[in-house]
DNA sequence: GAGCCGTGGGT
DNA sequence: TACCCAAGGCT
């Protein structure tokens, strides 16, 4: 088998077997960049069934890369809350920026005009330059190199093995239909080339996969083995006002969860910790029973949530980063999950 | 190059 | 339960 047949059952496997997705645009003439970027983007290191909600979200409300331009940053981010590495929210506002104010709200058409883009690397580049413009363009993600290192046989561990992995993707990107085949190779990744129990029996490459044929696909790619992750613990305030408001942060823009709104919070990470022996504002509260947990990548977090006793009174005043959000708009305030699970845990304590 | 950066679902 | 992993990028 040569890489041209190859990529011919493969394509001819996605035409039958491909996954329906919201954005894609199978049979129109041309995706529009901006969906195909926004997916993208969405889609790093994130389910297809995560993304999705927010992708419908973002799109009706942000339909154009000039209205994400115009939209406040804490905006974005707080539609963004729960789909989390927040970074991606930033760069994507920022990049829609660039995109609307310096590139007349055009998205570049090749993979290395694209690569230069906040939050666009080199996967991304190459997914938007083959899908959004036809460019002849591998994408490689954790699908795609894990199908190429099993068909190629190549025995070589992560990341060492990422150049000879990109190259040999590269070969056989065909001509015609670079962006349906680099979709194809993701769903071919996803849905039959499994991390795990990889379903050779159906796939479109049996009889080409060197991997297969020497019996060591399903070990491949190698990787290095997971580090431990560190327990943390700290606590986080519950704080409502008279009226219900309740008193949240917005936390510093870089690190993690970098310029998101938050619940006050001490002791769990970098940042200082003002109340270590005392409480916020010296108030008086009462613990809820259970903690929260909760798993981020590289820690696990135990907090303990704090009620306060009494609300505050209505002019109880704060300055920046402190400010009161309504209480009957909280599924707007773009927290994040582990400020979500923590509220959740304080609510459950007030009505029991 | 390795650490940082979220969250949820599958096994 | 504990672990793995996901359409990665940035520093």
């Amino acid at each position: 088998m040569n890489t041209a047949s190859m990529s011919a059952a493969l394509l001819a496997w996605y035409d039958g077997n491909g996954r329906d997705l919201p954005w894609r645009a199978r049979g129109e003439a041309r995706p529009d960049p901006y969906r195909v970027w926004l997916s993208e983007i969405m889609l790093q290191q994130t389910t297809t069934a995560a993304a999705g909600r927010y992708y419908t979200a973002f799109l009706g409300r942000w339909p154009t890369v000039a209205a994400l331009a115009a939209a406040r940053r804490e905006d974005v981010l707080a539609a963004w809350a729960g789909l989390g590495y927040y970074a991606r929210a930033r760069n994507l506002h920022a990049c829609a920026k660039v995109v609307t104010e310096e590139l007349g709200g055009r998205f570049p058409r090749t993979a290395a005009q694209l690569r230069k883009l906040p939050g666009i690397g080199p996967y991304t580049a190459g997914a938007i330059a083959a899908i959004a413009f036809g460019a002849r363009e591998a994408a490689v993600d954790a699908n795609a190199e894990r199908v190429i290192a099993r068909a190629f046989a190549i025995t070589e561990g992560l990341p060492k093995a990422k150049r000879a992995i990109a190259e040999a993707a590269q070969s056989l990107v065909p001509a015609g239909r670079p962006g349906d085949f680099a979709q194809a190779l993701i769903d071919l990744g996803a849905m039959i080339c499994t991390p795990k129990n990889p379903g050779c029996a159906a796939c479109p490459w049996a009889r080409d996969c060197a991997g297969l044929r020497l019996g060591i696909a399903h070990n491949l790619p190698k990787k290095a083995a997971k580090k431990p992750r560190p327990e943390r613990r700290g606590d986080v305030y519950v704080m409502t006002r008279e009226d219900g408001a309740v008193l949240l942060r917005r936390r510093p823009v870089k690190g993690l969860l970098g310029g998101m709104a938050e619940l006050p919070s001490c002791g769990w990470d970098k940042a200082p910790r003002p109340w270590d022996s005392d409480t916020p504002f010296g108030l008086s509260f009462t613990p809820v029973k259970e903690p929260v947990r909760h798993v981020f990548t590289h820690f696990s977090l135990t907090l303990r949530v704090w009620r306060i006793t009494e609300p505050l009174p209505l002019d109880f005043a704060v300055d920046a980063p402190y400010f009161f959000h309504p209480a009957a708009r909280m599924d707007e305030a773009g927290l994040p999950g582990v400020m979500q699970k923590a509220f959740a845990a304080a609510m459950e304590a007030g009505e029991t």
